[in-house]
RNA sequence: GCUCGUAUAGUGUAGUGGCCCAUCAUGAAGGACUCUCAUUCCUUCGACCCGGGUUCAAAUCCCGGUACGAGCACCA
């Protein structure tokens, strides 16, 4: 039992989860609703979402909706995310929750807070507070009475106070190492007559809204969840909200975290960014096949499966790292290149008249690895081809046809050299079309012929000799190679 | 500045003291198959940040350094 243990093998899959025995599992994924998902929000969605589903556990999609003026949230993404998240696993969240719909559960538990001792309202000024903070020092308002903030409280909910004015402090110590976690805020005030929430049930509503780490913090005990897998970045969060569980005396989530991931071919796009270049036209919109966007990439032709496997691929380490989009390429072709038929598209068509022995058509197989996809008729009523331009400069061999001699006679139906095979189209068996090609910096269209097919729109098809590509109503978009 | 974190081939990733002169994928190069520059298959290339220490034994533990990243918001 003990001897021949085996070579070293690379784990498959995902690593497992601490702390999974005799529970449920229950995790989350919580995105601002402020615009469409992007390639990095894909990555919440398919670890929490693969994790749940090894588990037979429960996926929450939770919309962390509570600021109204910084990130206001976009009324459009409350159904599109849910959409492109059942897209992208194959199957819905299992529960959606909304934040901005569990106000009352958030201010009963700010008020636990405040009548048993562990927060208080803070009136001081941003600035002011964070010389306390750096000082390592508590501010005069850290002592008042349970009445005082209780007093104070009711004047935030009422709007006696104003935004700026007072915010709920969750009492921890002001003197701990990490500056970050000294006497967090945990609810302010938002003018939300000025800024209303985008939904109409809420409207302005309130005037008192949780932040992130408050909320957050609640929510997750309100739903049970057992696992957090979220960005370093929130590694200070983690801390700050179990400090805040230790107050409720509850147990904070088993917590995992990522590092960030850039594209090489991408740099930095923000959802901000984003939408200021869809407005000023230099994108067609959310789903421009050359953004990150779930609609863009499902605009180009990439398969939810391809993107499930490149992220569990690349796991869940703390490291930073930056990925070619040819790794991802790679599993879409994977998964597409089975059912793409084989289509040819010439661009800088010539055409050349073909003499010699010109059958009446010829048979060619949709797919050279699958005879059972049937084959493509090409016909010859006008004795002419179009050929790629730089193939016309030496003498070549049609693919799937004859070998091509010089002034266009048709040689050889057998291949009897070694001369270089290209693709090409009958005059009668194409038409004319485009090629797109979504470059970083612009849109290239490239005009051509295209073997004539009757595939619909959507179908992902393979140029031959080019790459995969996706039919549109405006030509064949070029997926990739 | 303070605090926290990460460092394995070009790019990702496996590996928690001996199976490791280090796994797998991707990439590149070559080859087989193929009437595609596709798919599939084969081969090759290529890495444990640096310096100490602990140990019979370290990629794995400790210390120091360096690099990179993040937090210190009344954003998420």
């Amino acid at each position: 039992m003990l001897e021949g243990r085996q070579k070293q093998e690379k784990r498959e899959g995902l690593p497992d989860l601490k702390n999974v025995q005799d529970k449920k599992i229950v995790l989350r994924f919580a995105p601002n609703p402020n615009g469409p998902l992007s390639f990095g929000h894909a990555r919440g969605i398919v670890i929490n979402g693969t994790y749940a589903k090894e588990h037979a556990g429960t996926l929450i999609l939770r919309f962390d909706d509570t600021d109204t003026t910084v990130k206001p949230p976009t009324l459009s993404a409350y159904d599109l995310i849910p959409e492109e998240v059942e897209w992208l696993l194959g199957r819905p969240a299992d529960r959606i929750v909304i934040a901005s719909n569990r106000i009352s559960q958030y201010y009963e538990h700010a008020e636990k807070m405040l009548n048993e001792g562990f927060g208080y309202v803070c009136k001081c000024s941003a600035d002011a507070f964070r010389k306390f903070r750096e000082s390592k020092t508590n501010c005069p308002c850290r002592d008042k009475s349970i009445e005082q903030n209780q007093e104070d409280w009711n004047k935030m909910l009422d709007g006696t106070y104003k935004p700026g004015d007072a915010v709920v402090r969750v009492k921890t110590d002001m003197t701990l190492k990490n500056p970050a976690l000294r006497d967090w805020p945990a609810l302010r005030m938002q003018d939300t007559e000025i800024n209303p929430h985008p939904r109409p049930s809420i409207g302005s509503k309130y005037k008192v809204w949780p932040l992130l780490d408050f909320q957050s913090a609640v929510e997750d005990y309100l739903q049970g969840v057992t696992h957090i897998i979220r960005g370093k970045d929130l590694m200070d969060s983690t801390r700050k909200q179990t400090l805040l569980y230790e107050h409720f005396g509850w147990t904070y989530p088993e917590t995992i975290y990522w590092g960030r991931v850039k594209v090489h071919e991408w740099g930095g796009f923000s959802t901000s960014k984003m939408r200021a270049s869809i407005e000023n036209g230099e994108y067609q919109g959310w789903d421009d096949p050359r953004l990150p966007t779930i609609q863009g990439l499902q605009t180009r032709g990439i398969q939810a499966e391809a993107l499930r496997n490149f992220w569990v691929e690349l796991g869940v380490t703390q490291k930073d790292i930056s990925v070619p989009l040819a790794s991802l390429f790679s599993h879409n072709t994977k998964i597409i290149d089975d059912d793409a038929p084989r289509l040819s598209f010439i661009r800088n068509p010539v055409e050349i008249q073909i003499k010699g022995d010109v059958p009446s058509h010829v048979n060619i197989p949709v797919h050279p690895n699958h005879e059972d996809q049937g084959v493509r008729r090409i016909s010859f009523d006008q004795s002419s081809i179009f050929i790629e331009q730089d193939d016309s400069v030496e003498t070549y061999r049609l693919k799937e046809f004859a070998d091509l001699e010089e002034n266009g006679v048709l040689g050889s139906v057998e291949r009897t050299d070694k001369r270089p095979i290209i693709h090409w189209v009958s005059s009668t068996t194409s038409e004319e079309s485009t090629l797109i090609i979504p470059d970083q910096e612009e849109m290239k269209f490239i005009s051509g012929r295209i073997e004539t097919n009757n595939y619909p729109i959507g179908t992902i098809v393979q140029l031959e000799r080019i790459g995969y590509a996706i039919l549109t109503a405006k030509g064949y978009l070029l997926m990739h190679e």
